[in-house]
Order: structure tokens, then C-alpha cells, then sequence
DNA sequence: CATGAATGAGTCTTCATTCAT
DNA sequence: GATGAATGAAGACTCATTCAT
């Protein structure tokens, strides 16, 4: 593998109406392969196969093996950062609880709505070529929820910023397991609904003092 | 000659001094390796450079690259989940806020220890490899929580297999950010509180309908 | 052709007895690969083929293709500027005929003792990395020549580097047109003698005007 | 489909206009990807993008890239052996210092009035493809050179085509110095000068044996 | 006629694994 | 037992050439 330091980045505009089915084809290939061989084993011959074009074919729209992967990793953090952006914007100025609502809902969303997809791109995820990628995108996910958590009548964070992560790092932890098909179906199922409840809670925790409305969560 | 299906099992028990001492050795630098170089360059020549051994040595102790990778791994994960373990037995009986502390303390105790190993060998659990060991000691994690969970005095959990699959999820996805060197310093400082405060509201938000305390904390 | 930016370096010293006659087989193989198919068709696995070892094998004595090349040119321009250089030593304070004498003879001999491998390597000495070792060995020849023509009793040289130069890029020529073998085989013979004659004049072209001996050759 | 072994001709003369000036185009591409790539990156598609047409449009001019760089090759030489001639045409019957000057003036003119161009097109000139009209042209200059040198009033030559053979190789071996860029600029400068004293000297060491004067060979 | 996407054999290079010493 | 040289399949990537549009 003596892979050059290259750009990452696509080669080429689909000069052609050709070219874009086939790159579409390309990544719906690359998660084929990705899901069914293993990050290890998914190889520039193996998806041109799978894709039903040629090696060169592939060299024609991606420099290289991983640009091709950051690629198809890109589209989907896209999805995910972008829905999450826009239920944060539309959560603006609501009560904690209903962010947390609108936060785990969309998230899971995002995320589950092909799980094959995300399960299949994780592992890329973590590597040099992705893991860039997947810092931006989580920075991005975490000033938006950090300008909602912001904007809550019922609550004061102290540091939005960690407050956010720590509620992507949760919704992610259990997205995880359940990705990786370790969690039984009921799991899954319950998954939104726990989650809900564990972010209302966290969230209320943080309450402003000043809140007169009763106790703070965690004055139990 | 290629890569054969092969046993990921360990060549043969370190019945001598030697031995054991030569498996650690190896052990260490397959996590330095795997550290510097990264999964896809992790070779067994690298390795047992490394580790000032050489390559036909250390085939006497693991029949592939794999079953060194994955001795590694469990080494760790039988680290973590035997700590998880244990601080649940500890816990037994203990109001939910204690457990939680318990859990969280030991859980990034273990995992945040030696950050360098966690995070090389997250590579590696992912694969087909080690997927399957990953998965085996989540399960034996999340058995070990939900007996503690049952044996809380405060509070009453529906199903506390999901509530421990929750659990565990929830703190690995914070982890997993810290691992990963996304994560601010201060985030990582303020961690462990955070996942206590966390743990402790999505718990007690279980707490038993009997419970005369004053009003679920989910009910404001 | 991904070739990343490396050494041209041998990848290491032959620890056991098999290597050097690994490495010398090595060498003969990419002479008569270079001389059976040029430059462009000189791949790593023709030469392994020839010299009936495994790709494998190759790369464990030289990083890369140039990196063997590389070193079966030094072999032969050491051996050339190493007579060069004996020859010049040996000729230092000489008369002007007999170090043209000398240089001629010397040369043509490390040049066309195997006039095969002199032919072979030409192309490569042109390249990226055969032309920094070819600049580098002209260079200590040049220097030599200098410093044999600046001891003559007989001639006085304005810039002896230059008059050096001209010497070296002199026999070069008609060497070159044997080597590629289109001078017929009595242009090889006489050669030596035209050579002689030729740098001969030249040199004493140069004679200083002070010499007494005669009317100076440039005196038109 | 890879390379099929196949003639170096141009596909179609140059009927129009057009395709003259579309031809002159593909030829200075060719050059310019040749030096700024090397031989080994000189592609076809690399041309045709420098020239600013289509990979398929220079297949309409040329059957395979090594016709284009043999054409390339071929005007180049074609213009050095034409100089070459006619300088011979014109020096007939002068004396051998005259022809000497002549030659060399010519021959330098030639060779470095575009040094680009000459250092570009030597790797080609070394391959399977160029070596042949390389050789044919040599041998046209040798023969302009020869019949040259038989027709001077004051000098015969044994043997003048080997006298022309030396000639030329004595020209090029300083050339290919300079061209190599190995020479700094103040060789380069004298060449010229030095050149013709060198091949002065060395014709006018061959005057004819039936010379009674007693004088130095440069005494005339 | 021009275009440029597609092809796939051919290059270089790596690496798990074996086995003669 | 230890060693490290040898093996060769496999992977990334290139490029001459063709042909559908």
C-alpha cells in the first residue's frame, strides 16, 4: 500500500450524465462492500466489481481508495450534522425537555434510517482519512446544540459546550451498540424513549437555581 | 503464503517464565505499533521488531497476526469488564446514586487508564476479529450492571437489562470522544462528573412508582 | 505509479552468506533485463524472474525499483572513476602525451570491459535518480583530470576544469557511439589510437607560450 | 487495451491546414510534458491535455504515443542533421581549420539553440523507438562529414569516415554535458572555442604524411 | 470529426506465513 | 528453539487505447 500523501478529495465534476449514476453506483458499492467484507477487506477492485465498472473507472472520480470513502462518509455525516442543525434551530427557545426530544428524535433519525450505511462507515469513521472528517462534523452538531441549550427559558448551563457533548457522546454511545447489532430488537425499540428521558433528566439537572418552580431534579 | 482461516486462539499456554514474559513483551509492542503505525500497518515483522523478537518467534506464540491482536484486545477488555464486574458486586444493594458513582469511577478508570491502548485497539474491535470478543464482554458488562441494578433499595427497573445496556452506552460514548483526542481537556476534567450526574438522574428517573419520595423526577 | 519520495538506498547489509550472492545475482539480472528490454520495460518482477528469486525477495535487499539500479550504476561508475582516478594519480607531473596516453587507455578500458553493462546503464544514468550519481562521479573525475594537467612539466592550462571537462565530455562521445553499438567494429579498434592523437593535440594545444621547445600550436 | 506492437508512422500526412498546426501543437505539448514530467509520466492524455484537445483527436494524428515522440524525435533530428549537411556542402573543398569551425558552429547552433528541446527528447532517443532514427541519422551526418573532410585541400585522411566518426562523437560527448546541465554556465560559454581548437588540432594531425614542410601541424 | 469515459493488463510494493539453517 | 530469508498472492494505482455519444 504505498499510498502517496494525497488530497482526499473527489477528481472530478460529473462532466457527463453518466457520471453521476456512476457515482452514486460507486458508493452504493463502497457500503456494500464495506458492510459485507469489513473496512479491512474493502478494496478498490472489490467495489469496482461490486459496482459492476472497472478499476480505472473508479481512479476516474476518486484519486485514491480512501477519498472514495470519505466521500460516501461525507454525505452521510452531512445528513446527520444537517438535521441535527436544523431541529436545533427549530428547538430554539423551547423548554429543555422538548429539545431533548427533538434532539434524540432527529438523531436517531439520522442515523437509523440506514443503518447499514452508518454501521458499514463507522469503522472508516475512526481512521486517519475519516476521523477528520467526523471531528468536523461533530463540532458542527455540538455549537448547534450548544446555541439551543443556550437559548432554554428553564435552564442555565453553565458550559453549553460540554453540556452538549456530553449529550451527542450519549446519544452516540448507545447508536452505537445498537449499530453493531449487539442490542436485541427490544433495545432498539426502546431506544428513543429512554434516551428522551435520559437527556430530560441530565438537562434538568443543570436547572438554574433561580428557578422557582420546585425542587431541581437532582434535590432528590 | 497468504492468509489461511485460521484460530484466533493463542498457540499454546505460557507454561514458563519465559514465556509469559515474551507474551507481554509482544503484547506491548503490538500496542505501540498499532499506536504508531495504525491498524493497516500493525505487522507481525513490525511487531516482533518491536518487540526485539523475531517474526518466526513469535509464531510460536500465536498461530496469526489476528490471534495476537485479539489476545491483546481481551486482555484489555477483561481488564475493563473485570473491574465493571467487581465494582458491581461492590455495589450490590446500594442506593442508585452510589451505584452510579461506582459505575462511572470504575468504568473510566479502566478505560482512561492507559488511553494510548484503548485507543489502538479500538481499530481492531471493530473488525471481524474483534468484534466478537467486543461484544461478548459488553454482554458480560451489561449482566453484571443489571444484577446491581435489581438489587437497588430506591428504585425499580422495569427492565434492567435495557437499563444497563443504557447505561454502558452512555458512558462509552464520552469516552469514546475523549479517546479520540476530540475532546477538549476540560471535558475530559469534567467527565466523570458530569456522567455521575447523568447516571444518577436517568436512574432515580426510575425509581419505583411506591416510592413515597415526592414526585418522579421526570415529572416536572 | 504511486512511488513515494524514498531512498535509493540498499535496504540493509547481507547478515547471512546467501545475501551477497543474492545481491550479485541481483545485479546481473537487471543488467540483462536493462539490456534484453530497456529501461521502461525493466520492472521489478522481470528482474526477480531473471535472476530467479521472488519479487518478495528483491525488496528485501533495495526499497525500490531505482534503489537497485541506483546501485548497480554506483558499482560501475565507482569502478570507472575509481581507474580514472588511480590512473590520474599515476600520472601526475607527466608530460602531456602520456597522460593523454594514460586517460584514454584507462578509460576506455573501465568503459568498454563490459561493454554490455556500460550500455545498459546509460538510460538509467539519465534519469532522476541515476543522473545525481553520474553528476556526482563526473564531477570526481573531472577533478582528478584537473589536478593531473595542472602538475605537467610541458603545458600551462588557463582553467584546467574546464580543459578537464572538455577531456572527459571528448572520450565520452565516440564511447557512447560504440556502447549503442552503431560505430562498426574497426571504429572500435582504432578507437584508442584516434583518442590519443586527438586529446593529445588538444592538450598540447594548450602548451604555455613560455615553452621554448618549439613554435606553441596555437602560435597561427 | 494495452500497448499492441505497432509502426511509429503518423496515421494521416498533414493534408490540411489545419491538421499542420493541430500536428505543431501535439508537438510542443509533447516536449514541454517531457521535460516538466520525464519520459516515464509522458503520457498520451498528459499531451493531449497540454495541447489542449482530446486523448481520441490524437489518436486521429498518431497510432500510438511512441509515434508521436518518434515524430517529435525525428523533427528535431531532421533539423540538426539538415544544419549538419549543408554546413558540410558548404565547407567543401575549405581547409580542415575552416571545416572545423564550421562543424562546430553548426553542430552547437543545432543542438542548443533549443536545449529543452534536446535534453527533452534525449531519453526517448535512448529507447526501443528512438535509438533506430538516431542511428540513421548519425550515420547521415557521418557520411555530410566525411565526404567533407575527403574534399580538404590540406589534409587526407586514411580513413575519413572513421575521422568523421570521431568528429561527431567528439562534439556530442561535451553537448550531452551541457545539456545535462552538469557543466556550469562558464563551460558552456567556452565550448564553442574550446571545440574548435579541439578539432582543428586533431584534424590537422591528420595532414596528409606526403606534407614536406616540417612544420607543426598548426603551422599553416 | 471531436470528445472523454471506460477498460483492464501491468507496475510497484507490502505482508502473513513458512522453513532451512 | 530461535532466526530471518524467501515466497507470492493481493492491493493501490496508472495509462495506452477504444468507442459510444
Amino acid at each position: 500500500m504505498p499510498r502517496v500523501l494525497a488530497t482526499l478529495k473527489p477528481r472530478k465534476f460529473p462532466l457527463q450524465a453518466r457520471s453521476a449514476a456512476t457515482i452514486e453506483t460507486l458508493h452504493l458499492a463502497a457500503i456494500q462492500v464495506l458492510t459485507k467484507e469489513g473496512l479491512g477487506r474493502c478494496t478498490t477492485t472489490r467495489i469496482a466489481v461490486r459496482a459492476g465498472i472497472s478499476v480505472g473507472s473508479l481512479y476516474q472520480y476518486y484519486p485514491n481508495r480512501d477519498a472514495l470513502l470519505a466521500a460516501v462518509l461525507k454525505q452521510h455525516l452531512d445528513a446527520v450534522a444537517g438535521a441535527v442543525e436544523q431541529a436545533c434551530r427549530a428547538g430554539h427557545g423551547k423548554p429543555v425537555e422538548a429539545m431533548a426530544f427533538a434532539l434524540v428524535t432527529t438523531f436517531l433519525d439520522a442515523k437509523l434510517r440506514d443503518p447499514a450505511k452508518s454501521r458499514a462507515l463507522y469503522a472508516f469513521g475512526q481512521e486517519r482519512g475519516g476521523a477528520q472528517l467526523a471531528a468536523r462534523h461533530r463540532a458542527q452538531m455540538v455549537t448547534a446544540i450548544a446555541a439551543m441549550l443556550s437559548s432554554a427559558p428553564d435552564a442555565r448551563f453553565e458550559d453549553s459546550a460540554v453540556t452538549a457533548m456530553m449529550a451527542l457522546g450519549v446519544m452516540m454511545g448507545p447508536v452505537q451498540a445498537v449499530l453493531e447489532g449487539r442490542a436485541p430488537p427490544e433495545f432498539a425499540a426502546r431506544l428513543e424513549r429512554e434516551l428522551v428521558v435520559l437527556l430530560s433528566s441530565y438537562l434538568q439537572a443543570h436547572r438554574s437555581p433561580l428557578n422557582q418552580s420546585g425542587k431541581p431534579a437532582t434535590a432528590t
